[in-house]
DNA sequence: AATGAATGAGTTTTCATTCAT
DNA sequence: GATGAATGAAAACTCATTCAT
């Protein structure tokens, strides 16, 4: 039987535990060792799928990328109405797979390492531009442009701000919380945009 | 004669190396060497002044979080209404010298590390329980109080997202900008409740 | 294939290397470094193999009662009197393998570090008590009671002082030296007292 | 005020914080500033009054043999017959000022220490030598020749083993014991060569 | 492909010693 | 004389990486 998919599975089950490693010990403090122990292989089985920690930490940080970014192109593609797809890009970016402690850390650790790491913080900041100008593309329908490129910068700020202080709760997430803080300021911005053109128009 | 105060300044001296270090090489791989040569010492000084590596990152973490507690202790002083006293909370958590590249490298390690590291955990929250109870009270004037705390929450956690995106930035820092998302996103909640306060007098 | 044992030899290997390290440079003066050089390994083996100094001190110490312990008690099984037993003690002490300078270097270290080292002074306890309690049995048979408590006491504390004295010769061991001047200890005991009882008998 | 004789008590101040340091923390532990701190001075004094570490440790030693030999020399000089300075010397062994518990502790660590270190060694040899010699020399009044030489040799074993074993007991200090034991060595084996001679005489 | 024994470079830490004051 | 700040060499220890099996 040859073992077809062996390999990908394998290196799955090793980011898997890298994930986890970084929860448990912390980024600078995770080893390959601890790694290879997690996910029940030997040592020299992680440098043979990836060749060295640094490929390790980066094929699992764009692992984590990519299954955050393949969430949202999901829910996107559901959405039907600009206001639809700004809640389809909040919703996804707490997604119930993603949104939990250990990926969190990992994320985390990965955003801030992103300062000293140029390939890190290349993928962050492709990341970073494309949720911008998803959000600022749809919030263009409901707000001015200017209005449309600060909110956007907010909502993104929000998310993040959201993800970095669930690292001083225990281990409690709580996803609708998250989710309702995000939208609860994009929805008022374009309810008090909406007000304001509203009472001008009276005015007028 | 040993010349007094002298511990004290090279206290602050090695602080400010390590915050340096972190800035430069990222906190997993700053070594106790560079800290020390970048302050212009011996590596045995280093521990004969913070005892471990270990002490003198959380005394680092320690002086970050007291010099920001102080610039906004130091605002709020000054301030008379609720409404600038809100300012002043977020004007002083992006104070000029807080808000720097070395300094916010510093402070997001020490926060994503918090998640493992006891102590470290421990000062973020009461910093952050302070900040959202500070917050909530003032906002307590301008909205009600589902409203203000959720608001307060909001707040922190736009402030926090601001600090965690610099990392994506190329050294340069937008002080006003950060001051000016966060003060939006505080005013839109004010004014909206306002004028949904006042549809609804009309109404009635 | 990993060799089967291998971990056995290197960890005897590298128990041989401190004791013979501690010969050379005496036990504060020994370094993991000079164990690795001698035993033909690398530094970082040594704490793979037993974690730290500490554990690879105490392992060689354990070794070396095990060794003294095994070869007494075999003597023990062979011998058929009490008086044969206290004969079978006295040599299994002097065993031409433990009575070499490297050995009792390490052992006499062992032995004045574990006046501040809690887990050595257990072990030497154990086993002093153990001596103790085999002389005092074999001598009851010779012996009124606290006489004989006293002889095993005074045998016991004259090995100890054969084997710390060792300490000045240079390098020179004189194993049948030793035993006859523990032997004639006993001896002289055991004599006197049936003279003295003998003589009780002929006045009566 | 010339401090005439200051250098001295300083000397011996710093002396005797040098065996307390050793008793407490082990021989391989102790560090000059322990020894200062305790000794009430600073680090700098140590190596002012010394030159280094390893003569301060050299001029411990000889401070120690130096009282343990007065005492004895003492006891010596008010004995008038063999069999009383036989007894000097061992009482003078275990004087209450020497056979205490940091003074134990220093000196087994000379002692073990003098196997790698040849001016300790001399020193100590030259101790035995004498000790030796002392006792033979009052022994051949009480035995033939090869009898005294052996029953000195054993005597200066035991009181050593003795001394040793100290470092297994818990503080506590039983010099009247100590005493006994050696002393009821050397008696035995008087009487035993008293009585045998007597039988001898008798036959013939 | 897989193992895990072995390496050695790099890091923290300790401490005797020096030296300006 | 006296201090204690400062040094720097040496030690223990860690861990990514290699490699024989």
């Amino acid at each position: 039987m040859p073992k077809v998919g062996m390999e990908a599975e394998r290196r799955r089950t090793l980011i898997a535990a890298t994930v986890d490693a970084i929860h448990e010990r912390g980024y600078c403090d995770v080893t390959m060792a601890q790694i290879a122990k997690r996910a029940g292989v030997s040592g020299g089985l992680v440098h043979h799928y990836f060749g060295s920690k640094d490929r390790l930490l980066a094929a699992t940080m764009r692992h984590l990328l990519k299954d955050l970014g393949d969430g949202i192109r999901a829910r996107l593609a559901e959405a039907e109405t600009p206001r639809a797809r700004i809640s389809a890009i909040i919703e996804g970016n707490f997604a119930a797979d993603q949104f939990q402690p250990a990926a969190i850390a990992a994320w985390l650790a990965f955003y801030v390492q992103a300062r000293t790491t140029e390939s890190n913080r290349r993928l962050l900041r492709i990341y970073s531009a494309r949720l911008a100008s998803n959000l600022t593309f749809n919030l263009l329908a409901l707000l001015p442009r200017e209005r449309a490129a600060q909110v956007a910068e907010g909502t993104a700020s929000m998310i993040d701000g959201v993800w970095i202080r669930q690292a001083l709760r225990d281990g409690t997430v709580d996803r609708a919380g998250a989710i309702a803080l995000v939208e609860d300021y994009v929805e008022c911005q374009i309810r008090l945009h909406a007000l304001q053109s509203e009472s001008v128009l009276l005015v007028d």
